[in-house]
This record gives C-alpha cells, sequence and structure tokens, in this order.
DNA sequence: ATTAATTTTCAAATATTATTGAAAGTTCAG
DNA sequence: CTGAACTTTCAATAATATTTGAAAATTAAT
C-alpha cells in the first residue's frame, strides 16, 4: 500500500467508523485529514481534499474545535484561518470520552433521578420498576465515575491502571 | 409522579436516549419495557404497549434476541411466542459492550492493521501517517483489551475494580 | 468609510435510516 | 392433510439526519 492509499483508506474508513462512533462522517473526515497533516490547514484546503461543500466544512470544523480536537491558527500576513488538530491521542480519548458522557450517560443519570419518587403499591410492575431503576442508576454511577476518571487522567495514570487491570 | 407515569417517561427516554447509544428507537423501547415488565410478553402485546407495526416489534425483538437481552418462553396451551428481559443490569451492560465492541472497535483495529505496510519516505507527511497510525494502533489494543476485560467480568470484579480505581 | 476577503448561517435538496403493513412463509392442532 | 394462528420478509413510505450553496454577516486592510 502506497502512502497515498493509506491517507486515503484512513480517511475514508475514519469516517465511517466515526458514524458507529456517533459522530457524523464530514466531522470524522476532517478529523482524520488533520490527525495525520503534518501541517495546518484552511477551510478551502479541507474542502478541496476532501470534496466538500464550505458550510459543512465550516460546521463540523466549530464542532470538533468545541470538542477540543482541533485548534486555530493565524498566519501572518493571511486572513484566512488554518486548523490543526490534537495530535496527543490519549488526549483525543479523553476529550471524546467527555463529549460522549455528556451526551450519553448524562441525560440517562438525570433521566433516572426523577423515579425516585414513584411510590411502589407492591404490585409486582411497581416492585419491578422500582428495583430497575435503582439498579440501572447504581450501574450508571459507577460506569459515570470510571469514565470520570478516565477524563481526568493522564497517559502514565490510564498505562499502568489497564496493565494491571489485563493481568 | 404515578407509576404510569413513570413506566411511560422510562419508556419514551430509554427510546431516544438509546438513539444516542447507536441502538433505534423501537429496540430501546421494546427493551425498557420488558426490563420493568414483570411477565413475558407476546408480540401482540408489545405491538399493543408502544404502538408499534408487527414488522418493527418483530424484526427489533429478534435483535434483542442475538445481543442476549431477551429470552423465549413458550406457554403450555398458547401458540404464541412469549418473550422477557435478561434482568441482570451487570449482564446487559457487558452483553450491550461485546455488540458494541463488535461494531466499533473490532472494524478500527483490522483497519490499522492494513498500514503497517506502508512505507515511510521519510517526508513529513509520510512520518505524521506512520506515527499517528502507530499510537492509534496502540490505544484502541488498550482500549479493547480493558472492554474484552469488562465483558468478561463479574459483577463483584467490576465494583471492586472500579471502586479501587475510583480512589 | 469602503470594499474585498473570509466566515457563518440556514432553507432547500439529498441521502440515510426506520417503520409500516400486507403478502408470503411456517407451524401445529384437529 | 387442512386451515387457522402465528411469524417473517420486504417493497413502499415516512421520518431523520446530513449536505449543499448562495446570501448575509463579519472582519480587516487600505
Amino acid at each position: 500500500m502506497t502512502l497515498k492509499e493509506g491517507r486515503e483508506n484512513f480517511i475514508q474508513a475514519w469516517g465511517t467508523l466515526g458514524a458507529s462512533w456517533g459522530i457524523n462522517k464530514a466531522m470524522a473526515q476532517i478529523h482524520a485529514l488533520l490527525l495525520i497533516s503534518s501541517k495546518s490547514m484552511s477551510t478551502e484546503e479541507i474542502m478541496e481534499e476532501l470534496s466538500m461543500s464550505r458550510g459543512n466544512t465550516n460546521m463540523n470544523v466549530r464542532t470538533l474545535i468545541d470538542w477540543g480536537l482541533l485548534y486555530k491558527e493565524h498566519k501572518i500576513g493571511d486572513r484566512k484561518e488554518y486548523f490543526y488538530a490534537e495530535k496527543d491521542i490519549w488526549e483525543v480519548g479523553r476529550r471524546i470520552a467527555r463529549e460522549r458522557r455528556k451526551r450519553e450517560l448524562e441525560p440517562v443519570l438525570r433521566l433516572l433521578t426523577q423515579f425516585k419518587d414513584v411510590k411502589s403499591d407492591k404490585s409486582p410492575e411497581a416492585e419491578e420498576f422500582k428495583k430497575m431503576t435503582t439498579e440501572i442508576t447504581r450501574f450508571s454511577q459507577k460506569a459515570d465515575g470510571m469514565l470520570d476518571k478516565f477524563i481526568r487522567s493522564d497517559e502514565h495514570w490510564f498505562y499502568s491502571t489497564v496493565v494491571k487491570l489485563m493481568k
């Protein structure tokens, strides 16, 4: 496989995989492109490279910046904005984890607290409801705590922990 | 909040949240309904309860069975199939993790191995490509190992580990 | 201030994914 | 066997999400 093929495969595949990760294709492709780019790129260049519209490029670059996955750069004597990716893959992992936690876990926890004041009338359905919502709460809190730990961790912690766990 | 409201909120919200978890709304709602049901239910009853078509109900019940989240039951003197949910929430978590690993992590790992034989020509782009794909591989393998450990774990392991980690 | 370069917005168009419902297929009691 | 009960399939439809592109807004050099 040549470098050119490799780069194209990587960007294309990252786009597809991103979709199964709840990140849309355009966003994942822009991210992939900048991850493997050695220089920062302008909107124009990204549009060109990925055959993507200006609006789509702009919107997804903004989202990637919000997620902390891209940074802006201003070149002197040039009005255009340039973008480059966060290259520390552990940092990338943490930032994606943080966004997913926000989208996937926080709403569950918020939802579950509402059910604490549902009174059980001792019917099997009521008992089942109380039992299940309580257990899901317990589980979600543990998962949330673990994710939070990961989000706050550094690479060294992660490595040493994972190595220990996987024994 | 009454029991009835609680159940409806739970099913409705689980459907919405499921979507952000890569599980479609119908599938998540059927799962929610059976999680908080004290008895097994037929396709008819599920359709009725969730105002959902027969085809949709059937298809998603099958998928839930494939995932190991629902079981079949046959009642004597009744030709219909009845379904009930896996109620152990840790088991549910593990089974969802297993499916997500299959969909989200395995393809990444398969993809990344392809890039090992891309030759670097010492250009900055080639170096960046090699470096990034190598690091993503390392990260993904760690994440995969960790997920695998969780999938094979029991609740006790999970608890004691999480408690330790979160100190 | 003017204006050209650049970025952002957003309604319309496209593409993707989920759902329906009726027809086809299967199963099993009589 | 037969046919009624039940399950599965799948083409058509509906719902959702993404993408486009041109107009509006913003920015900064002169």
